[in-house]
RNA sequence: GCUACUGUGGCUCAGUUGGUAGAGCAGCUGAUUCGUAAUCAGCAGGUCGCCGGUUCGAGUCCGGCCAGUAGCUCCA
């Protein structure tokens, strides 16, 4: 028999060898470092035994099947320490996470994460005596036989939602056994580093009507440096987070007084309305135009776009002359209405509505964070109304706005798009139709795409644009939705080249999605080392004593009236004290003048994260941060 | 909303086995006019998230509520 080992050897083994001994055959070293192994594609055991013709690769701990069978070992003797510490819980599920693994658990008695030492110690106990870990296979009959005994009613419950045909196969490590599809590491003697994270409440099948089961965190990496990296970077990225820094800052506020109404600070509105003007403009120049609709509207608006059976558990609503009213949640009807005023005709399509609309929804307290999720917030929406044939063009070019705007930043972005979910209106073929015309979008541009089956809006699919936090987690920020529901229930009309009143399709659109979501995630981004163009105070002018002061104001007077944001700082302090306040708000320019300067008609500057300080004529000081002010990219 | 954890002056934190609150920074006042990340001194500032209970006595123990954080669920 013939084994391809991943750089390209060929061997022969007997018929009926396993993966690890083809691996030895090859090289000790190579058998050293195998986890697992890949046989015709498929992940598998070392112990998996070889037939006539099976393919081979070998998957160590630097691949990243390696290391997922690795943490999924651990999660594995996490399970059996717990067993071993806590007889009576219930196993539920553990599988693998970035960075790590978890195992949901359903205690008798609730613990803690005191609990932790005596846990880890167990594992450590179990990794040091480096038991073998055994696969088997049992028919259905006896795999709920053998649960039902251990008294493992979630495995059991697992079991009998299996399809017909699968395999159902065990995990033997020393005394414990646990349902598990694999595959494993050969022995509990090759995890080097793990370390239990945190312990939270999750939903058995992440059901909010099921039972919560507690879930115990883990990290694990091939070695302990890696883990020690990693803890530094989570410990780095501590420093990013948007709460801290937009307090330290002061860019906005979160206060009891409205919770998850956030409040922004003179600083945090510098940057909204950068954030809006450099949309404005961008908008303007891809034939956009703006509008502004009501924050308060009727309730027979929402029961007629569909809201109000959707989502009324989560709109905030009132009583105006004794007419029931709601707050929007949504900017989409409002736009409807605006382009029902008028008559239009095929030639004025597309239009694209662009509204900065503020919007109210009540989010369940414990979903509230920060600015990723609050309770109201500013959508930089559109909505575009098309004929048929426009659909995919107009798709195409709200990608690239999105993308343009999200290079400005330096953000990478991760695609998704979603399709029809269970509670929606409209036709099969509508919703064929819109998915097609989204899927089509994005393979012409060539973009890479996850799909997230079933989590469209109710009226149609859409594409998402998730990015990413200082601690890697991902936040839906802009969103296309291709709907064709609204503008039936809205009864839209254009006249046709032919006369004849015809429906346009509606695209709704956010690249920012929300502006605070999306100031949040700059922040991290940044670290609050914002770039001139969005740093809230741009310069900062020190004086070094009382006699340049006079000269500092007029420094402070020229960059003010060239638009540059700068702040005087002409306090009786030391300099020193002032660099340090001045760059602990992380401002991109701090610039001293003294006798010297004044006498020159110079300033001395302090370019944040460059050690070496530079002495410019005033003019030419300026001249340097109106270039910098327009780094951003014109189109 | 659910589970766990946290909640002390504007900020960051200390407060030992329950004995009626401490520091640094910021603020104010005064002195200092000093050349590149903290000048010195003084003053002022807190019903220890809120409510209730146990106790002679609670920041410290118990219960409830509120808020925040992590995760789950949800996210038009």
């Amino acid at each position: 028999m013939n084994v391809f080992l991943k750089n390209g050897d060929q061997l022969s083994v007997e018929e009926g060898a396993t993966c690890a001994k083809a691996a030895s055959a090859v090289s000790e070293g190579l058998a050293r470092a195998a986890v697992a192994a890949k046989v015709n594609g498929e992940l598998v055991d070392l112990s998996h035994v070889l037939n006539e013709g099976d393919k081979l690769e070998i998957v160590t701990l630097k691949d990243k099947e390696g290391l997922e069978v690795y943490r999924h070992t651990c999660a594995h003797v996490l399970a059996q320490a717990v067993k071993t510490i806590f007889p009576t819980c219930k196993l539920a599920i553990g599988p693998v996470i970035e960075n790590g693994f978890y195992y949901d658990f359903d205690f008798k008695t609730p613990i803690t994460q005191d609990d932790f030492a005596k846990i880890e110690a167990e594992m450590t106990k179990i990794i040091k005596a480096n038991t073998p870990i055994t696969r088997f296979e049992l028919p259905r009959e006896e795999a709920i036989k053998l649960m039902t005994e251990y008294g493992e009613k979630y495995k059991v419950e697992l079991i009998n939602d299996l399809p017909e045909d699968s395999v159902i196969s065990f995990y033997k490590q020393g005394s414990f056994t646990d349902l598990c599809r694999g595959p494993h590491l050969p022995s509990t003697g090759k995890i080097k580093a793990f370390k239990l994270a945190s312990i939270a409440g999750a939903y058995w099948r992440g059901n909010e009507k099921n039972k919560m089961l507690t879930r115990i965190y883990g990290v694990a990496f091939a070695k302990k440096d890696e883990m020690q990296a990693y803890f530094d970077m989570l410990e780095e990225a501590k420093k990013r987070d948007h709460i801290k820094l937009g307090k330290e800052l002061k860019l906005f506020a979160l206060l009891n007084e409205g919770k998850g109404f956030p409040f922004f600070l003179p600083n945090g509105m510098v940057l909204k309305n950068i954030l809006a003007d450099y949309w404005r403009d961008l908008h303007r120049k891809e034939g956009y135009v703006e509008i502004q609709t009501p924050i308060i509207l009727t309730r027979t608006l929402w029961e007629n776009s569909g809201h109000w059976d959707h989502y009324k558990d989560n709109m905030y609503t009132t009583k105006i002359d004794g007419e029931d009213c709601a707050v929007k949640p949504m900017n989409c009807p409002g736009g409807m209405l605006v382009y029902k005023l008028t008559p239009h005709s095929y030639k004025d399509l597309p239009i694209r509505m662009g509204e900065m609309g503020l919007v109210h929804r009540h989010e369940k307290s414990g979903q509230l964070h920060g600015l990723f999720r609050v309770r109201c917030f500013t959508q930089d929406d559109a909505h575009i109304f098309m004929l048929p044939e426009q659909i995919r063009d107009e798709i195409k070019g709200v990608v690239r706005l999105t993308d343009k705007i999200y290079k400005q930043f330096g953000f990478k972005y991760k695609v998704e798009l979603s399709t029809r979910p269970e509670d929606s209106m409209g036709t099969e073929e509508e919703w064929n139709a819109a998915t097609d015309a989204l899927r089509a979008a994005l393979e012409d541009l060539g973009l890479d795409y996850e799909v997230n089956e079933g989590d469209g809006a109710f009226y149609g699919p859409k594409i998402d644009f998730h990015l990413q936090d200082s601690i890697g987690r991902t936040w839906q920020c802009g969103t296309i939705q291709l709907d064709f529901q609204m503008p039936q229930r809205f009864e839209l009309e254009y006249t046709g080249e032919d006369g004849a009143k015809h429906r346009p399709i509606m695209i709704h659109r956010a690249i920012y999605g929300s502006m605070e979501r999306f100031i949040g995630i700059l922040i991290e981004h940044y670290a609050g080392k914002f770039p001139v163009w969005l740093a809230p105070v741009q310069v900062k002018v020190l004086s070094i004593t009382d006699r340049t002061k006079e000269y500092a104001e007029e420094v402070c007077n020229l960059l003010k009236s060239s638009n540059i944001r700068a702040e005087l700082d002409t306090r009786n302090e030391k300099i020193g004290y002032k660099i340090r306040e001045a760059k602990l708000e992380k401002v991109p320019y701090v610039i001293v003048v003294g006798d010297k300067e004044a006498e020159d008609g110079t300033v001395n500057v302090n370019k944040r994260g460059v050690e070496e300080k530079f002495t410019l004529s005033k003019e030419d000081f300026v001249k340097l941060v109106v270039k910098d002010n327009d780094e951003k990219i014109v189109f």
